[in-house]
DNA sequence: AAGACGAAAGTGGTTGA
DNA sequence: TCAACAACTTTCGTCTT
């Protein structure tokens, strides 16, 4: 992998959950990701890439390219400490006299000593370490890593961390995170990944949310379908169906006050089987973490809804 | 034999007094 | 703090393909 593919950062289009437009629009000044044809908000508090025009001397303005990296949550400095290099070379690339290399070994050595200068920044580090591997091993974009370390630190200072895991603590905002993203995860499902477990992450989680006044609403159906249908191998056009039937009036009013989990995997299961690419209810169950029972009661629900044939369904939307 | 079905009892979280 | 409640899970016998 050559050098720019790693510092290229991967940008995924934005999705309009309402309408499942891509047809979407960042507005800077306002901070926000817009659906063009429906106006929903797509994502908000976005950053500005872009120049910075103000002009702080003479000849300055024409050229205000910002350099280095931005500052980043999921570095226990931000990133924004100074760096010195292991490699005794100047910039030119040539080896530095012995003299300079003591120098700076022992510089070195106390850059070690005021990066991290007491237990709240060692406890960060530990943290924000286990957050990179947790948010790595389940794929997650980079704003919602930085959404999760954000929470984190937010925790730390509010004392939540007290008495509790780092890992408890870590799973807990990434889920919150991913929550407020849009990208819910099951506890389950994050649970899997941390040494935690699922109770111990959702009462970390609750606790966060209540104590941080987190805006996190109910987890919609939609946002589990596409992770449902990579992991059953189903094609885009039964995704495209399923988000279609999730958006059916009918089907949200049936919906009320049932888990979305649930009502996902009954979706993806019906348009699995209207597509000719069937997968048994046991599949389907595994991979939404929920029973076949369940699966059985929202698929008849829906059906029901619907007015559809429950061995042979089909939509028209 | 595998998958689907549905009844009944058990479990864990939420709500409201 | 506790009981009531709804949603969901577990278990199991039966039916269908």
């Amino acid at each position: 992998m050559s050098n720019d593919d790693d510092k290229k950062q991967v940008v995924e289009d934005p999705i309009c959950h309402e309408c499942g437009s891509t047809n979407t629009e960042e507005d800077h000044n306002r901070g926000e990701i817009c659906c063009v044809d429906c106006g929903l908000v797509i994502d908000a508090n976005i950053i500005d890439m872009g120049k910075d025009y103000r002009v702080f001397s003479d000849g300055e303005g024409t050229n205000n390219e910002r350099h280095g990296m931005g500052a980043t949550y999921t570095l226990h400095d931000k990133g924004l400490s100074t760096d010195i290099d292991w490699r005794n070379r100047d910039s030119s690339g040539s080896p530095i006299s012995g003299k300079m290399a003591g120098v700076f070994r022992r510089l070195r050595t106390q850059q070690r000593r005021t990066i991290v200068k007491d237990s709240k920044e060692r406890n960060l580090v530990q943290a924000l370490e286990e957050l990179r591997r947790l948010a790595g091993q389940m794929g997650l974009p980079a704003s919602i890593r930085e959404e999760g370390a954000y929470i984190y630190r937010k925790a730390v200072d509010a004392g939540l961390v007290r008495g509790r895991s780092i890992e408890g603590v870590v799973a807990a905002s990434i889920h919150a995170a991913c929550r407020l993203h849009k990208n819910a995860w099951t506890l389950d499902e994050i649970g899997r990944f941390s040494r935690t477990g699922r109770k111990e992450i959702g009462r970390t989680f609750r606790n966060i949310v209540r104590r941080l006044k987190l805006p996190v609403y109910p987890s919609r159906p939609e946002e589990y379908v596409p992770r449902f249908c990579a992991q059953l191998q189903l094609s885009p056009p039964i995704q495209g169906l399923a988000l279609r039937i999730l958006s059916d009036k009918r089907v949200v009013r049936v919906s009320a006050g049932r888990g979305p989990t649930g009502i996902a995997a009954a979706v993806v299961y019906m348009c699995a089987m209207m597509k000719k690419s069937n997968r048994t209810q046991r599949e389907v169950a595994q991979a939404a973490g929920v029973t076949e029972v369940t699966i059985r009661n929202r698929f008849n629900e829906i059906c029901e809804a619907l007015e559809m044939d429950r061995s042979n369904p089909s939509y028209e939307g």
